[in-house]
DNA sequence: AGCAATTAGTTGCTTTTGGCAACTAATTGT
DNA sequence: ACAATTAGTTGCCAAAAGCAACTAATTGCT
């Protein structure tokens, strides 16, 4: 926690003086920062009274009032009473107003368009994620719920998708479960075999992602006999949930029917009690299981199997 | 582009906002934003001259004069006259000084805690990791030399390491040769390979870490009849001409010359010249060569011999 | 309905903030 | 060695911003 602290407050600091010189711009119009600010504001929400404006920049009642008299004499804006409250006026842009704002945020935009030439098409992307992230957690009105909305699924790898699966892989079981480092080289074992037996008819997988990041997964591998193997089923904890693990593995489901496996079956451990609620909640029954001592833990390694066709749809 | 100059846009804004929450409590103390800005630059970085502070924070050097005056004759920070310039002074915080930025700091730290303690471990995670990554790209010092600096060196690898390093390889070797997806797979494979036959006492891997984040690799893979092999010698686009590759590489030889390793080899591909001219000084010949077809591109497969004892120190 | 309390907005007054230019003294470049 | 540059200070001034007293409309309460 300290650390992340440290980091936050690193980058408030830095990011203050980023702001400072993206404002420069405007120090040098003939406009203060708050008179731009109030007619970003009122640009931004079509009409609104000086009470809001001044709850919702934090600028004092008596300086605002000056602010928009100046605004006003200048003809950027008008004031035309509240049909509702005979004290108050209702502020809007003019055209000129409106013509002015969208000259500053012409600068403003080439400033940032400026920097980001300076980036490579990935690097802006990674830039804009990062910056949805910090958004939405901020946001304070932030759920997991409104988080997934903005997930999209995906079939197929593209390159960078294995290791970056092995690598949520090893950090979420070490992080949740206190898995050793061995657990990631199993992981590591598992992709090989998957690929090394790689059947593109056969073989799928699906990835979760939200802002291009990968924050859940499923596979199945396929196996002899008609049998199919769920794999590397994951859902990252933040979306934890949200409906994300159901629809993956609905998805993995309905490709095992109609790719007519016969059989499907998964291995897990008894600590990934909530994966098993969802594999039991689709049809997975417990077959065998034995103890192992293995990545550090003691743990029951549990086999569920599903027989195709006899699933009693219970969604 | 629109797209992402509009997300920047709508962050910078929604980021003032906040920011400007934030220092509601400095504020509300009996010092100016300015004056504690100068204060904080000047805690995090022990000792400076007024010139730079005045680069840093972007502040008049007229202003900054009378600000430092004022924190001087309150007691909160000292000026010794620089030992290298008559002209400058070297400023530094005074206990006191200290003790007033602990306080304030402490209170913006609370702050934060309060925002921090809504999220969960990962999605705090997720919020730093997004700001770094922010910080990282924006920082107008963006010479990676300046980076590299704060670049630190480790032996061994933690959970997720392996998964991160096979995503450097597939998404790099992706972008900067146009390698097939099928990359990915071979590197999977390599690791496997090295995991399965892992030998503490002789197999070594070391990491270059920016921010926690990987940035940089080489490994020792032990080989039959005393022999070793160099692997997965990375570094990050960004870092590279920083001298973390030449680091790498003689950390690298050194372990091998140490541990009494007879021969040193490694394979690569003509494509990577900057890799293969490192390899070069470093003593490294050219032994044979093959053609392939492989990961969607016709490449010359190379491997390069060195032959311990006989290196001609040429650094 | 009537009256006290509250609220939206304005204005006068004041302090603080911060920019500019002229100045001193030390340093650098040629 | 001397012009040009640089670090820092000071005087001066205008813009920015806070505070309190004020008007006029509204709300709440009995």
């Amino acid at each position: 926690m300290e650390r992340e602290i440290k980091q936050i407050r690193s980058f408030n600091r830095f990011y203050t003086s980023h702001l400072g010189l993206l404002n420069q711009h405007i120090l040098q119009s003939s406009y203060s920062l708050a008179e731009i600010r109030v007619l970003y504001e009122i640009g931004q929400r079509h009409s609104l009274t000086a009470q809001e404006l001044s709850d919702q920049l934090n600028l004092d009642k008596g300086y605002l009032s000056r602010i928009i008299k100046l605004l006003s004499n200048r003809g950027l804006l008008t004031k035309v009473a509240s049909a509702s409250d005979g004290r108050a006026y209702d502020i809007q842009l003019t055209e000129a107003g409106r013509a002015l704002l969208d000259v500053l945020q012409a600068k403003s935009d080439e400033q940032i368009d400026q920097f980001l030439l300076q980036l490579s098409p990935s690097e802006r992307a990674m830039v804009v994620n990062a910056m949805k992230t910090i958004e939405d957690l901020f946001s304070t009105n932030y759920t997991s719920q409104l988080l997934a909305q903005q997930v999209v699924y995906q079939e197929g790898l593209k390159p960078g998708d294995i290791g970056y699966l092995i690598y949520l892989h090893g950090v979420l079981y070490a992080q949740e479960e206190g898995y050793s480092q061995a657990f990631e080289g199993y992981v590591v074992k598992t992709f090989y075999d998957f690929l090394e037996h790689y059947n593109a008819d056969k073989d799928k997988i699906w990835l979760a992602l939200y802002h291009d990041q990968i924050i859940g997964c499923i596979a199945i591998q396929s196996r002899p006999n008609d049998e199919a193997q769920v794999r590397w089923f994951l859902v990252h904890p933040v979306f934890r949930g949200t409906g994300i693990g159901k629809k993956l593995l609905e998805t993995a489901l309905a490709y095992c029917t109609e790719t007519a496996f016969r059989r499907v079956y998964l291995l897990t451990t008894d600590v990934q009690q909530k994966a098993i609620s969802m594999y039991k909640k689709a049809g997975f029954a417990l077959s065998t299981s034995i103890e192992l001592n293995q990545w550090g833990q003691l743990l029951r390694e549990e086999r569920y199997d599903l027989i195709i066709g006899e699933v009693s749809s219970s969604s």
